[in-house]
DNA sequence: TCGAAGAAAAATGAATGCAAAATGGCTTGA
DNA sequence: TCAAGCCATTTTGCATTCATTTTTCTTCGA
């Protein structure tokens, strides 16, 4: 059994049968959880995914779920090989740098657009945001910086006023989820001051609305963010 | 029939059955198929997508088509209503705004990255292209001019050697291909002077390889030509 | 004549069945 | 002991079938 080889067969469950019913449609179902299951990383990159069991599992046929299935590889979070099913993507070095700097094209979008869009409230709670992240920086609190890291960049692709941006956004942000806790871990030992003096400079261009130089610091934001993440992949093989 | 009232049976199927059997996955021709078939603009907007009629046309079980139709649903070509079936996605001011900023940022960023790494072939080869747009241009011939247009901006997509940028970017090119020609259409009458002097800068900051500048004038030239486009879509409802 | 109610027809969502391909295990031979 | 070849089992790809919802057509009444 490939699937979840250091996961228990009950946290699979648990993780797999939201099965809200919610939705209406069942293939929609397994969608979003087949998604959420794999951006949360229970299984390992290269996993193969055996439709039958998956099906067991969440108590359906395989119809809906090889469709799930499909979309999921479009969306390029699952490889189809033909005639060898599914497998979990794995990413190598060249995804991930690739990935990143289309984050940062996107986030180089956002940062623009919402300097047109924002108003000022929106920036007064990312200053807000802005000041938390900077308490859970001093208190050496990984898990809230990362938490309130996220928020503002969303925040900022909220501003942009664009929800095919924000769809576009989410979608390669769920493929770096992984890899970028990690990144951040990595931060934590040489470049969190450097990152935290980088949204410094974010949000005072954000409070000037200089929407082509925040642009061009969010676009070196992820930069700099790539380059630890590549450098942590190289230290932990 | 809602599906092609304008089109014959005969030219329906001549577009929708080429099924090489190359690709050895039926659901893959399908996929490329029909998502040749939709942005090439032979269905109108809105129109219903019906299962049955598309399976005897292409001959193929509903199954596989389903399955391609899910995908082109995620990449949002078409629209899935529950139990209502698919239609072909009609996009309103606000999506083609939202999706001319989206190419805005894809294309700046790819000239950013084509900054870094073009080589004075590829910048030779572009400038040829420049070159016989212009030629295009002088001549009126707008169908040439549109398509060294889009080679350009293709070849500056290519030398940003990113993959998933590529990807991307054709994704949602695809989506603006009925509407851009169009807009070029609108070019026609008064902004083509202007599109074409904004292409001259392009190459110029190609050649000093500036990225920023680069970045820069392409993302305003995508929201030139979003304004043209909704200015045509306002004239032609 | 027009509109509403209801039934027939069709279309969709999902499950099942079947053939082809792949995986795993077993035997055989050296 | 090990490797190669063959057969059984499993898995995938696709077609078909079934149930439910939607659409359409007919009929009835005002």
């Amino acid at each position: 059994m490939a699937i979840a080889d250091d996961a228990t067969e009950a946290s699979e469950v648990t993780m797999l049968v939201p099965l809200t019913g919610t939705s209406g449609s069942l293939h929609d179902e397994i969608l979003v959880g087949l998604r959420r299951y794999l951006v949360e990383g229970n299984l390992p990159d290269g996993a193969r995914i055996p439709e039958r069991l998956l099906c067991e599992t969440m108590g359906v046929s395989r119809t809906p779920l090889r469709e799930a299935l499909k979309v999921l590889a479009a969306e390029g979070l699952v490889e189809l090989l033909p005639n060898r099913g599914a497998r979990v993507r794995a990413f190598d070095e060249n995804d991930i740098r690739e990935l990143f700097e289309v984050m940062g094209g996107l986030e180089a979008l956002a940062g623009r657009l919402a300097c047109e869009h924002i108003t000022d409230a929106e920036i007064a709670g990312i200053e807000q945001l802005h000041y938390d992240m900077y308490a859970s920086y001093m208190r050496r609190d990984l898990p809230a910086y990362f938490a309130l890291n996220q928020k503002i960049h969303l925040a900022i692709v909220a501003a942009a006023r664009n929800a095919i941006l924000a769809n576009t956004y989410a979608n390669f942000s769920s493929r770096l989820q992984r890899v970028r806790y990690n990144a951040n871990r990595e931060n934590h030992k040489d470049r969190w001051g450097e990152a935290m003096r980088e949204h410094e400079h974010i949000l005072e261009a954000l409070q000037r609305r200089a929407g082509l130089e925040l642009s061009d610091i969010l676009f070196r934001h992820l930069q700099n963010k790539r380059v630890a993440a590549l450098r942590y992949l190289g230290n932990h093989p």
